[in-house]
DNA sequence: GATCACTGTTGTGTATACAGAAACCGCAGC
DNA sequence: GCTGCGGTTTCTGTATACACAACAGTGATC
């Protein structure tokens, strides 16, 4: 469920464990690894820096994440992603996040969510800066993000939503998004956030699920016509 | 270190790090490790038998299970359960049986579940069977779990389901529920295979909503009752 | 020419050794 | 009596050693 990270801020000396953990799951998490890779233990290790030992727990840690799974025999190999999986993972998120979503309307610290709001009305601007605008606009989507999971204030729920998040950056990957959609889901946003504001939990869920149901809907759009190319 | 392999047929050999870790986790969900809980790594690997190694990786699996958190310094402990963390569990719950009864009445075979409607039908009787007749009653609720989960064929959403029930198994042992309670619970179960059979899942939704509200309510007034008590 | 058995190699699973760090205890100082 | 400090102890984090199991390559047999 959650894997604790330890807190950010302080540059400790990082256990050996800890950064084979983010090093392969940053690997994972951009294609650095494709999926399918098969992984051997000594292999790894010796190519990270690090003994057996901890390396074996950051790959428990990213079998716990559903990032990579055990193979019979030997070694272990980076889960792949199939076009069935990401409309799964859809239907999981559509649970989560509605759920976040009506929580964060009843529970919400307005203040914060009008700041987000402005931010989100000036959001489509950015898509015309070209890549950094398109990086900014993304980062405005985490700050949404996280300022719903404070509101939720749920443990159990945004741990599993923290899951999820974790299998859609993989797909995000897969399928680059075109600026017409993004100007799209920007009014979603918004519409999401007047919700929150105005603390109506039933239309923050509405709006909620009819957001994922149009970022489904163009993820795989957008993968089809990868496909095709 | 020799693991008895021919002691029961079916039984692969175990290897040490998992044996460890359904020890652990058994003794974590029948309360015999209480919450709060202090644990070093080498008085439990002494007391399991395996050595530290392997039981690390145990307990790197029941921190991902969110069964342990690793302590400041020292050890690690078993997490406790409050009256708050009780709600917010039930609110992931929420989210995801809702969706995975409504997937299940869009994706179900009747046949198994118009057989486990029959059971529930004469479910009450059980309970004037003493233990024995609960004990049954919960396996039959497993087996209605294990029906949706198959029907919902969503790896995603069942492990997510599957995380819940584990923290669940814990709260029931906090709060014994009372047989009027499980009366009522064999009747909501009812209403939720109808629907799932019918086909119907916004009516499979509604009813799995209501039947975790009551279930949520009973199990709060149980514990409010135990610490009254 | 193909199949099977055997053996060498490689990799995992586990135990253990060692270093560094955090908690504990006692003592001195206020 | 309480607090701050240093030594001691214990525990964790990591590396390494070893045993067993799985795979691959070679040779023998049909």
């Amino acid at each position: 469920m959650y894997t604790e990270t330890a807190a950010v801020g302080s540059e400790a000396p990082l256990r050996a464990s800890e950064r084979a953990y983010r090093q392969l799951r940053e690997e994972i998490l951009n294609g650095l690894l494709a999926p399918g890779a098969g992984l051997l233990e000594v292999e790894q290790a010796d190519r990270i820096g690090v003994s057996r030992t901890p390396l074996r727990e950051a790959v428990a840690r990213l079998i716990a994440d559903g990032l990579v799974v055990g193979r019979r025999g030997r070694g272990f190999e980076v889960t792949d992603i199939s076009v069935d999986s990401i409309s799964e993972l859809y239907e999981l998120r559509q649970a989560l996040e509605v759920q976040a979503s009506r929580l964060a309307a009843l529970r919400r610290d307005p203040t914060l969510f009008v700041e987000l709001r402005e931010a989100f009305v000036t959001a489509p601007d950015l898509l015309d800066l070209g890549d950094v605008g398109v990086h900014q606009y993304y980062a405005l989507i985490d700050q949404l993000d996280d300022a719903v999971d404070a509101a939720v204030e749920n443990p159990f729920l945004v741990g599993a939503l923290r899951a999820v998040r974790t299998h859609l950056a993989r797909i995000r990957r897969l399928a680059r998004r075109n600026p017409s959609r993004l100007r799209a889901a920007a009014a979603e946003h918004l519409l999401i956030l007047d919700a929150i504001i105005a603390g109506d939990p039933s239309l923050a869920a509405h709006a909620t699920h009819i957001h994922l149901h149009q970022s489904l809907v163009s993820v795989l759009a957008a993968i089809d016509e990868d496909s095709a190319r």
